[in-house]
DNA sequence: TCTGGGGTCCTAGGACCC
DNA sequence: TCTGGGGTCCTAGGACCC
């Protein structure tokens, strides 16, 4: 058996549990730059918020509601995901951290369990020990698992967060009632290719033969059949090596001057190099883009992007720095306002097998520099050691009007309890 | 004025090999 | 008239996830 572990409405389940006053409240997240809602409390979904929503659309309806907006505070988030796997892993050896707020576990030698109390007590279990509320479903696949996990999330109080599949009756009653649109793996596109030949559930979606369904959805789609069939198909995922970092931004404001692109370019591939190297591995090739507002009817728009293959394999801020404003020097075109760009590393191999060139080679010092200045980083804080050529003045900050205080990273922003 | 960010996998088609 | 058979690797684009 499979179980899925599910947070509710995650981040704003986090910004609660150092505000108590707000249970019961309605709460947004807001995205980078505090753009648009990317996390709502139940309380904000039933006032009609949608996923998505325009902050400065929506900001009118936000205080006619009293809803308590809240910029995204990752490092927050990230450190409450910890915490609850950390505490998931004691469910199972055996698990997976699918995403920030999910995990999936497998039950293997549970015959003698009573797995629906297994789950209620998992549940109870995170929500007193990390004040995050969380759902729990439990089949025999992982795609049934998922369905389980939504019938629990949708009656909390009927199933006391946690839902079992475990007879074919419960199965077929369970894909009867999820619409084919909300199955795990199939999204906006299949959903309308399959609502046209009539499948409107889950359950008619198992009745397809298997012949239509990898032709129109690949054997993607067909594992996902068999899946839902209640034979065993997706297994668990072993955590891999990332096969592509990146790391882009939308900006504040426009940038229309190549020297503050290049600048915002060598940062990001500093932090593409720093993620690259707490994976150990070294990359062969570097992706740069640029854009401009697409949002913008009255503006000229331009958008492009390069790929470069490195001369030889490296994971120094300093290399991957230069090569990526070489290329932004190729793409960049005076006259437009930018308002986008992002750098993106790919083909990776592992620091330990890099084959070298015959006629130039990463500096070999590169590899003791950058090793310090992680270690620099880690203790001091991040960003205490910087290139040059990266931003001395904190110029480019996002827009973060409603940031939350990071509770549980930074010991000055602890809570702090008023008697 | 304002519109997020970061990933994975699969397939078809082209270029190449013997 | 007639023109083999069997492969690999790479890339772009499309689908999906959170």
């Amino acid at each position: 058996m499979f179980a899925l572990i599910d947070c509710n409405n995650f981040y704003a389940s986090c910004e609660r549990v150092f505000r108590p006053d707000l249970v019961g409240k309605p709460i947004v997240v807001l995205s980078n730059n505090d753009g648009c809602v990317i996390a709502r409390s139940n309380e904000a979904k039933s006032l009609g918020i949608p996923m998505g929503a325009l902050a400065f659309e929506y900001k009118d309806v936000f205080i006619r509601n009293n809803i308590n907006v809240f910029s995204a505070n990752f490092a927050l988030y990230g450190d409450m995901s910890n915490r609850v796997m950390t505490l998931l892993q004691e469910y199972s050896p055996e698990s997976e951290i699918y995403s920030i707020d999910e995990a999936f576990l497998k039950l293997r030698g549970f015959e003698m369990y009573d797995l629906n109390e297994y789950g209620i007590g998992i549940s109870k279990r995170i929500k007193k020990w990390t004040g995050i509320p969380v759902s729990v479903g439990i089949a025999p696949t992982k795609a049934l698992a998922k369905i389980a996990n939504k019938i629990a999330k949708k009656y909390p109080e009927r199933t006391k967060s946690s839902y079992l599949i475990n007879t074919e009756e419960k199965r077929i009653k369970a894909l009867k009632w999820t619409a084919i649109e909300d199955v795990w793996g199939i999204g906006r596109k299949h959903a309308i290719r399959l609502r046209e030949v009539g499948v409107k559930t889950a359950y008619d979606f198992t009745q397809l033969n298997d012949s239509w369904v990898q032709r129109n959805l690949s054997i993607v789609g067909l594992r996902l059949k068999h899946d839902l069939q209640g034979i065993p198909t997706l297994d668990l995922e072993d955590v891999k090596d990332k096969k592509n970092i990146a790391t882009t931004r939308s900006f504040e404001r426009n940038i229309t001057e190549l020297k503050d692109l290049k600048e915002r370019v060598t940062t990001f591939a500093v932090s593409c190099a720093e993620k690259l190297r707490k994976q150990e591995s070294t990359c062969n090739s570097i992706m740069v883009f640029v854009q401009t507002n697409f949002h913008r009817q009255d503006l000229k728009q331009y958008s492009k992007n390069i790929v470069v293959k490195l001369p030889f394999p490296t994971s120094s801020s300093i290399e991957l720095a230069r090569f990526a404003t070489q290329a932004l020097e190729k793409i960049f075109v005076f006259g437009y306002s930018y308002k986008k760009a992002g750098v993106i590393i790919m083909n990776f191999t592992p620091e330990k097998d890099m084959q070298l060139s015959l006629f130039e080679n990463s500096n070999p010092k590169h590899k003791q520099l950058m090793k310090v200045i992680d270690r620099i980083n880690l203790s001091m804080g991040q960003q205490k050691i910087k290139l040059a050529s990266q931003d001395q003045k904190r110029v480019w900050k996002m827009k973060q009007e409603k940031l939350s205080p990071r509770y549980t990273t930074q010991l000055m922003e602890i809570i702090t309890i008023i008697s």
